[in-house]
Formats: C-alpha cells, sequence, structure tokens
DNA sequence: CAGGATTCGTTCAATAACTGAACATACGCT
DNA sequence: AGCGTATGTTCAGTTATTGAACGAATCCTG
C-alpha cells in the first residue's frame, strides 16, 4: 500500500478504482441494478452507468435482464459477474498433482487429480508431469473459448515468490528448484502470468475466497491464520482480506517453533519442534500406526484415514497422540496470535480431518495462552476445503487479478 | 488498504493523493525545486506548481530563497518543509513520565521529563500528573505559535487504541483505565485528537522515522521487529513502513513465548516464559544483583546501570545471566522472524542498554532457528534511540498524520 | 560582452472523469 | 386511466491533470 504512495494520481487513475469498486460490489453482493451499485458504492448513478458499460463491453459484467424482483418503480436490470476469464490452479503434492479452472464467478470449471508418488522420482519428471497437466488445462479453458487471466502455481515448501524459486520443499526433496522457469520452458504460456506460493498460503487465500466463512455478525471472515498439517506443518497468515506473505514470501514458518528444549529429536536438527508432536509422521508414530510411504492428507485407506479411523473407534493411543498434537498445535497458535492479534484459527489439511478430537485440546491451551484472550476471543473453526483448498486458492488467485485490477486487464486484453 | 477500496474515488481524490505525493517527497528526500519535485514524482511541472502553491499558502512548505546549487540552466527556488504543525507525545511509564514535542520537520522542539514512582500511587494520580504535563507541553506548542495536529499517549501493556482503553498495564497495576477519556477530560483538549499505542509500538515508530536506519544497499529500513526490554518483553512489528497493530492493537505480546515447560514459574500462571529469562527482574535475579524497587530503563544508578556495569567489568554471574537472556532472546525472535519474514531485528529498551552481550548469542540463535536463514540472512541491529523512542515515536506519529493526509489538514485548519 | 544553451517556473487551451439535475421509462396501486 | 415511485440516460458544469509554449535566470563560449 505504501508502494501506491509513491506514484502520480492521473485523471485514468480515478476510473481504474472506480471500476474495481463497482466490479467489488457485484462481486461482494451478488447481482444488482445500477441503481443499487450507486446507492451501496457512493458513486453517482451516471457515474455507475458509463463505469458498467465499460465493465459490459469488457465481458466482465452482464446484464441478466428485467430483474422479476416485485416492487413499486421501474424495475432495474440487474448486473452480475459475466464467466469472462478463467483462472488456472496447479498443485504440485508430495502424492498427487492437481489442476483447477475457475473463472470470474468463482465457479470450478474442470477439476484434474493424478495421483502418483511424486517423493520418489526427481524434480525433472515430476516437472515434466505438472507441465503437461498444466498444458492439458489451459489448452481446455482456452478450447472452451475463456479467456486465461493467469495461472498459480502452489507448492508445499519455502518458495521464494519474486524469483520463482522453490528453496526447499523437503517432502519432495527438492532445493532451489527454478520451478517458474521450468514449467514456463515446458508449456511455453507466453504472455500469460504464471506465479508460485506455499501450499499452505493459496489454501489460506481459498478459505478466505471461497468457503464462505462468516463471523458472528454475519460478515465475512477476512483475518485469520490458517495452520496446515501435512508432513510438515505451515501457516498462512490472512489480514484484512489479504495474504500476508512476508518480505520474501517466507512467512507462516511455524512447523520447527520448540516446544521442548529435550523433546524428541527433529530432522532440522533441533529437539521438540512442534512438527515432532503434530506432523503427520509424528502423529502417526505416537498414535502407534505403521509408518507408510510419505502421503500426504486424506487419501482414503491412507495412513489419515486410519489415523481417523481410530480415533472414531476411540483407540486410546490414537486419542492420546491426538490430544497430545492437539495441545502442542494450540501453544503454536497461541504464540501467533500473540504477535498477530487475529481472532479466527481455521484448522487445515490434516488438521481438518482430525478437527473433532483436536478442536478442544487447542482451545483449551488458546483460552490460557493467548494474553489478552480476556478481551479478544479467539474463535476454532473447521476448513471447509480442506485438501481442495490450496488448487482452489491457487485459481481464485489467478483469476482474482482480474477483480483486483479490472481496468488493466481490459487494456491488456484489447492490445491482444 | 482494503478500506480504501470500498470508497469512490471523485475528483478531488486525485488532489488529496498528489498533494501527499508531493509533501511526502520532500519529506524523504530533503529540499528540492519544482522541477525535481516533478521529476521524482512522475507529476508534471504545472501540477507540481499549483500543488506546491496550496502547500505553502497552508504552511506546510516554504520557499527557501534561490537555491545556491551552482551548474547551467536557471536555478530552482528550494522547497522545504515548513515546520508549522506540531505533535505532542507523552509517555506513561513506571517511574517517570515524559513528554514531547516535534514538529513537521522532526526535530524535537521541547522535552520534558518527570521522575516519580507511578507503581505506588494509583490510575487516578498518575492520570493528574499525565495530564498536567501534557497541558503544559500544549500550552507551550500554542504560545509558541505552532498548530497542534495532535497528541499521542504511550503506555506500557496492552492497550486498545480503538476504545482508548488501557486493559492490562501490570507494572503500573493497571486494569481497564479509560486512558482517553479520563486525559481529555482533565486537559480539556477539544478538537484535537488524542490517541493511545503501546509503548514498544511507539519505539518502534520512533526507530522507524527518527533513527535513520538504513539497510546494506542505503535504503530505509522499512521492515523490522523492535524487541523492547522492560519489566516485560514487548515488541513492535514494523512493515513496510507501517505499524502492525493486529485487529485490536494487541500485537507483539511476545513476553510469554513458551521456552522450557518446567521453567521457572511466571505471574501469568504458566512456566519458562521468555519474560522469565530476558524481563528485567528476572535478569536481574539471574544475575545475582539485589532486587530494587519497579524501575525502568537505564537511569543512572538503576539497577540496568548496576547490569551494565556488571557485564563491562566481567562479573561471571552476570555475564551468564546476560547470555541466557539473549540465548532465550534468540529463540523469540527467531519464532517472530519464522512467522512474519522480516530481515532485521532492533534490540531496544533494556536491551539497547545491554547490546554488546547480546548480539552474539541472539544471532547465533537466529542462525540455528530461522528456517530461512540460508536465503533470507537476518540482521540484529541495535536501537538509536533507546529509551527516548517512545516518546519520539509518540509524538512523531502525532504530526505525521499531516504527511499523511495534508489535504484533510488543509480543510481542518481552514475551518477552525 | 553578446549570443547560445540550458534549466526553471508559469500560463493557457485541451482533455478526462465525476456530479447534479432534469427527463424519459417502466412498473404498481387505486 | 392516472398518480406515485424507482430506474437509467442525457447534458451542462466542475475539478484537476496534461502538454506545449513562453518568459526568466543562469552558465558557457567565442
Amino acid at each position: 500500500m505504501s508502494r501506491t504512495r509513491s506514484v502520480p494520481a492521473r485523471q485514468p487513475s480515478l476510473r481504474e478504482h472506480n471500476l474495481a469498486l463497482v466490479l467489488h460490489e457485484v462481486a461482494r453482493r451478488g447481482p444488482a441494478s445500477r441503481a443499487r451499485i450507486a446507492a451501496a458504492t457512493g458513486l453517482t448513478k451516471a457515474t455507475v452507468s458509463t463505469l458498467v458499460d465499460t465493465l459490459v463491453a469488457g465481458g466482465l459484467l452482464r446484464e441478466l435482464g428485467p430483474a422479476g424482483t416485485p416492487g413499486v418503480g421501474r424495475p432495474g436490470t440487474a448486473l452480475a459477474l459475466a464467466a469472462g476469464p478463467v483462472g488456472v490452479g496447479l498443485e504440485i503434492n508430495v502424492d498427487y498433482l492437481a489442476t483447477c479452472t475457475v473463472d470470474l464467478t468463482g465457479s470450478v470449471r474442470r477439476r484434474e487429480l493424478v495421483a502418483e508418488d511424486f517423493g520418489r522420482i526427481g524434480p525433472e519428471q515430476v516437472l515434466t508431469r505438472a507441465a503437461a497437466a498444466l498444458r492439458a488445462a489451459v489448452d481446455d479453458a482456452r478450447a472452451g473459448g475463456g479467456c486465461l487471466a493467469g495461472v498459480v502455481v502452489a507448492v508445499p515448501g519455502l518458495v521464494e515468490a519474486a524469483t520463482g524459486l522453490v528453496r526447499l520443499a523437503p517432502n519432495l526433496g527438492w532445493r532451489d528448484v527454478p520451478l517458474l522457469a521450468e514449467i514456463s520452458a515446458r508449456t511455453g504460456l507466453d504472455g500469460v502470468p504464471v506465479r508460485l506460493d506455499n501450499e499452505a498460503n493459496l489454501a489460506g487465500l481459498g478459505e478466505l475466497w471461497c468457503a464462505g466463512h462468516a463471523r458472528a455478525d454475519g460478515s465475512p471472515l477476512e483475518s485469520f491464520v490458517l495452520v496446515s498439517g501435512e508432513i510438515g506443518v505451515g501457516a498462512a497468515i490472512v489480514l484484512d482480506g489479504e495474504l500476508f506473505t512476508g518480505m520474501r514470501g517466507f512467512s507462516g514458518e511455524i512447523g520447527h517453533l520448540p516446544l521442548a528444549p529435550d523433546g524428541p529429536p527433529c530432522r532440522c536438527g533441533r529437539r521438540g519442534c512442534l512438527e515432532q508432536y503434530a506432523g503427520q509422521e509424528a502423529l502417526l508414530r505416537r498414535a502407534g500406526l505403521r509408518q507408510p510411504a510419505r502421503t500426504t492428507t486424506g487419501r482414503p485407506g491412507g495412513p489419515v484415514e486410519r489415523l481417523r479411523a481410530g480415533a472414531t473407534a476411540g483407540d486410546p493411543r490414537v486419542l492420546a497422540a491426538v490430544r497430545e498434537a492437539g495441545e502442542a498445535l494450540g501453544v503454536g497458535i497461541a504464540t501467533a496470535i500473540n504477535l498477530l492479534d487475529v481472532d479466527t484459527v481455521v484448522l487445515g489439511g490434516l488438521y481438518a480431518l482430525l478437527a473433532p478430537w483436536l478442536v478442544e485440546p487447542v482451545g483449551e491451551q488458546l483460552d490460557r495462552r493467548v494474553v489478552a484472550a480476556a478481551w479478544a476471543p479467539t474463535r476454532v473453526v473447521v476448513s471447509r476445503l480442506g485438501a481442495d483448498g490450496a488448487v482452489r486458492g491457487a485459481a481464485t488467485h489467478a483469476v482474482r487479478t482480474v477483480l483486483e485490477d479490472p481496468s488493466g486487464w481490459l487494456t491488456r486484453t484489447v492490445r491482444a
């Protein structure tokens, strides 16, 4: 936001701002007439009319025809988001590859999931498969007449968005992989913006945009921390409806929070990290379940399902392990909340599946450890997208650029 | 920033933005001619001229007369910040009360410090003294012809900026004190905006604006975490030149980060909190120095000075205590950095005074525990304002509102 | 020392975009 | 059928930036 400050505001800046304002209004509150939009935004009916004209001409809004709303007065013609441009999300994970195509309205146009163990084969081959899957999604989108707004790739690990590098993805066995360059080279998507982000971060955005969470007063949930349990433990920080990525995109690394100086040894070289209590492998080990090949969240028959089944059946070892994980997680989340002062925690990934057994121990720790708990009560909710969050978030993130800057999008597509 | 999105941009919005742009340019890079400002901001010379006219008329800029810069071409007339409006900061602390008056250029007009033990007397009396000190500062500022832009009050504790309440200030023994209302009632400053914030937060802003820190490449330091050691341990989070306060202003509570489940008991009811290793009282106790009356940072002859003297003299108990505090602090800071991904830590308050003995252990822990350390090296620097930070930050914060929104300031002062 | 080169700041017509009011349109109600 | 009401468009008016032209002030050069 400070970046905006250093750029001059010319006349067209007004237009840009107000176009986005109108489009956002429709996106948030659904179809509405010009008059209603004017009232809601504070713009004049006249202005809204001209803005709507350019948005309709640009394929971002469409008229629904005379509204059937009964009432006195001339009925307005409702305006809704046009399907218009689409965004594509690609998720590369340990044991599957997923793509997702989403249009402006947020509806999913296409989903694909390729299951395969990617922890075993090298980055080269994974990237080839990923590029093929992406290519298929893009071709399909274009065949369907959609204009491609962008692509966002989700990877579990330490991701440097600015350079497009995957710095460290322990579960994939990657280190300093130039993912963006490789993907671009293998798909040849010229002119299409391709971005990269952490899987937990994108799951956070998915939860923000696609899950329809609401606070107690009905307003949308716009600030929260999503903790995502996989092999590691990651967190997405969403503040005022925006993802907080940190200076280089490395925010939310909560997995190696030290809990006990003499706890179990961690692969990071220290002891007693959160991951050693609440990570997937630790959880399985402590629950007494056999350690299988590395697998992520919630495949049927997978290890997490067995964990869930054990908990449901009342297996005392499983219940104890999950409770301990919940307590450890609660300590970690309390630390994050003390630092960030957000009031909502979303349990994601693995934790969404184990939520029934986690909510209580987590909540207990929060009540005990959040310094401002007396004045700022915290809420624990469960992810509604589960393992889908990251791809959904990625695809929506891609198409959302149009919503954020319709003016830029319009000029770009007119040029092309 | 999302808040801005929901408001229509009218014609005057351009003016507001560009006025701020021009004023910021002068504030950041010092006196400059109209032509230079135009080049730097990207605005036209014509536009800059009219903007400068209104800023000069409003008393925010002044002409320095023909510039003596040698060179071909007609010399420009340099424009500099006018002293113009002033901001007043008031700090209420455990053993002193401080006020500070700062003008637009950032220079301190007046400082006052009243030493007294405020931990012993109730809020009522403290507020009366504080109001008197504030009243004196305001009267003095007005007598000097300055127009008062605002007042900011700094308090060590959990502060709810939105309501003006001090929720919890353990060192003062306060709980749910309606500070803003009380101060307003006792000073009768009608029409002057009075705000409230946490002492550590304001020290962070002081460091941001008044200390002239620079990164390795010479650019100003705009993202950092300031850890401030007093009786408790607090942190200010500054991101992209803006203070991050959290949803309700409770961010940065790092003092009760759990380090060891079986560590020394803490007044919060749990064990092994950071405060029990790195807080002032714990530090004194562990160093084997007598526990005196509660006193804050760095009064000559005070306990912190004795600590410093002990370390300088090489007292092994003191050195061991300080090193342990540094290690504990390092763990806490590493946690914050893993979550936030900032690259600089500022040691403030007590820690600024003990910095020579802290930098090494803190740095060691950061190298070991920051997950992204290999790609995102962290830097530890020392506060340059020390105990002055909070008042300076508060006063500057007050006057900075004018810099952020000159247009609003101009209309407000014309009305008055 | 006169003329050219160069940079600074102002003036003025042109342009972009929002506003407000007036007006035509379309519907429900009596 | 006619009135009241809400919608959407048209048009003149206002605000603020732009671009180009111009006078002003200084340095450099022959």
